[in-house]
DNA sequence: GCAGTTTTGGCAAACGATTGCTGTAAATAA
DNA sequence: TTATTTACAGCAATCGTTTGCCAAAACTGC
């Protein structure tokens, strides 16, 4: 490795002056100045970091801190979050909690250890409280996706609530009065506050929900599949259906078709996170398209806030609540009977 | 922040002892050994991986330089890397290249700069020239998924001339014979790989290739609709496809349903890569499954061991072809006439 | 009891940078 | 000419660890 020291000889300085042209941190006159810059030319010589950041207490890398990277959503969230970074010079480290505690806890010591200089994070689950110690006093954090009340640091939402509304208050619009829901997970506020917004929307409509409109579904496309099944065999069956997610809807998708009925034709169907494929399958998708450019900017935004803002009066923390988007294509119709 | 000596002093030691007792690198008897543990206990203390690093020149962190991670493909990788990173204690810096030469030099050069142990590596093109005197002394590297014929380090690929094979050969062993192909972009590895895979099947059942059954596509679904319906133009029309990725498969898919036929009853057709929603499209896609698994794990594996073998006699880097696995669904059908 | 061995634990020098303090030469003012 | 300011650079301490070397204490065997 060539370090300062191999500069400073070659240029004939002191590492000193080689430091302050590195830095541009004091005035160093043009010949020196210039026989450092050949000499770091000549030598590829490349700042040790670690030594750096050892030396000022920051790293310019932040920690991304999510449930798993490969399912779509997640993916773009990591991706934007990713751009954000090197854009304003950071390198982000990633982890995957899978949501388990164990790991997420495993990973938040790493992330400290390593002195990131921030941690963009999305809780596994509600149990924030250790972490909320363990977190606290050390490193600035911002939490994303998800709630994490013990942690009283900025917190960057999609609205689902808001979201759900607008998908059910699309299909009311259709002329739609029987409309299902196929939730996901009863543990992930997502999921939850994507069926309050379908309650709030059909209450907005004078419309009297029937408890076996609500089929429970994991998020997966056999989920789907099964809770529309499941909705088919009502009588009547409901007209329209509200997936909480894109992969459930796909997964009703073919339930409607197995059964020898069509999208939109004999049921509409709107979606949740319009992820890439759904522009794809057959019928295209209506969906509510999540805010993760937003939310990618916003986060990592307020990160850079905190980070930059160390040491100071320390506002109250913000809470974003970021708008989802209808997307209208294919699988929804004006009710004709 | 806790430092070593606070935790010496509380314990009544000096520094040397706390730091053997942290890393079990000699004996410390009984009594002093808990003084010490209790101390860091009470403390909190976790050692500043910054200070470790700078002294023993190792980060436990390896850089990851791919395309995008947004990509199912890249996800599904970045992810199972991921996990065997962590498996290893080791932490992965996430880099998304976006196929752009320029991003790729900025990132190695951070990720030099960081002093990561090792890089994962996804080359975005064909001029790894420059890399190769960056990377060369420096850090141990494993090029994945791609070639980097300057780069001599190992590779792990996916054998995607063999997978093409593959494919083709159990459409012929369905009766087909006019089977045409979806590629995608000319400049890719795998595209071109796949392609070969095409013609060599052919080759091998005495079948002439003609140059209209091969349509360009651009691994996205809009191309995969088009060059389908331009085969569908063809007279005679081929009786199945390969297209050579899912995400064209599922615009094929589409346009043969426009134009009222029926997959697999009018044609069959196999995709590539075993995305999450081939299973999910009706008729769920016949598909080569890419040894994801299989490829994470020999990348990481090689990584690391070239990390521990640091300074040793360098075997001559190897070339892992890993093969591709055929996933029968149902689009597909042996041909009736 | 004593030399020789084994345990045990501390001192201080690294690792590669940044930065407060200080010192010299040149420029300006008187 | 001398005094004062300004411009420019270097010394050495520091960040938080690890680790080679040494010294004291505790054993051992005779």
């Amino acid at each position: 490795m060539v370090t300062i020291k191999d500069v400073a000889r070659r240029a004939g300085v002191s590492i000193t002056t080689v430091s302050h042209v590195i830095n541009q941190t004091r005035t160093v006159s043009g010949p020196l100045r210039d026989q450092v810059l050949q000499a770091m030319q000549e030598l590829g010589y490349r700042p040790n970091t670690l030594a750096r950041g050892l030396r000022r207490g920051e790293t310019s890398t932040i920690g991304l801190v999510i449930p798993d990277n490969s399912n779509p959503y997640f993916a773009e969230l990591a991706r934007l979050i990713e751009d954000q970074g090197f854009n304003h010079g950071y390198s982000v480290i990633l982890c995957n909690t899978d949501d388990n505690p164990v790991k997420e806890r495993t990973y938040i010591e790493a992330l400290l250890a390593k002195q990131v200089d921030g941690i963009l994070f999305i809780p596994t689950g509600k149990q924030t409280q250790p972490l909320a110690e363990l977190i606290h006093p050390q490193v600035p954090v911002v939490v994303l996706d998800r709630e994490a009340p013990d942690l009283d640091a900025p917190v960057v939402l999609a609205d689902n609530v808001n979201g759900g509304l607008e998908a059910v208050r699309y299909l009311l619009a259709l002329g739609h009065r029987r409309i299902a829901c196929i939730t996901g997970p009863k543990t992930l506020a997502a999921s939850l506050g994507r069926l309050t917004g379908y309650r709030q929307a059909l209450e907005e409509a004078g419309i009297a929900v029937q408890e076996a409109w609500i089929q429970p579904g994991n998020f997966r496309v056999q989920g789907g599949e099964e809770a529309m099944r499941q909705l088919l065999t009502l009588d009547p069956p409901p007209t329209a259906v509200f997936a909480c997610n894109d992969v459930m809807a796909i997964g009703a998708l073919r339930a409607v078709r197995t059964a020898g009925l069509t999208v939109p034709g004999d049921i509409s169907i709107v979606g949740y996170d319009d992820i890439e494929i759904a522009s794809a399958v057959i019928p295209a998708l209506t969906t509510m398209a999540q805010p993760v450019t937003e939310m990618a900017r916003q986060a990592v935004e307020q990160l850079l806030g905190l980070i930059h803002a160390e040491g100071q009066p320390a506002a109250r923390p913000e809470r974003t609540l970021l708008p989802a988007r209808l997307v209208v294509r294919d699988s929804c119709q004006r009710i004709s009977s």
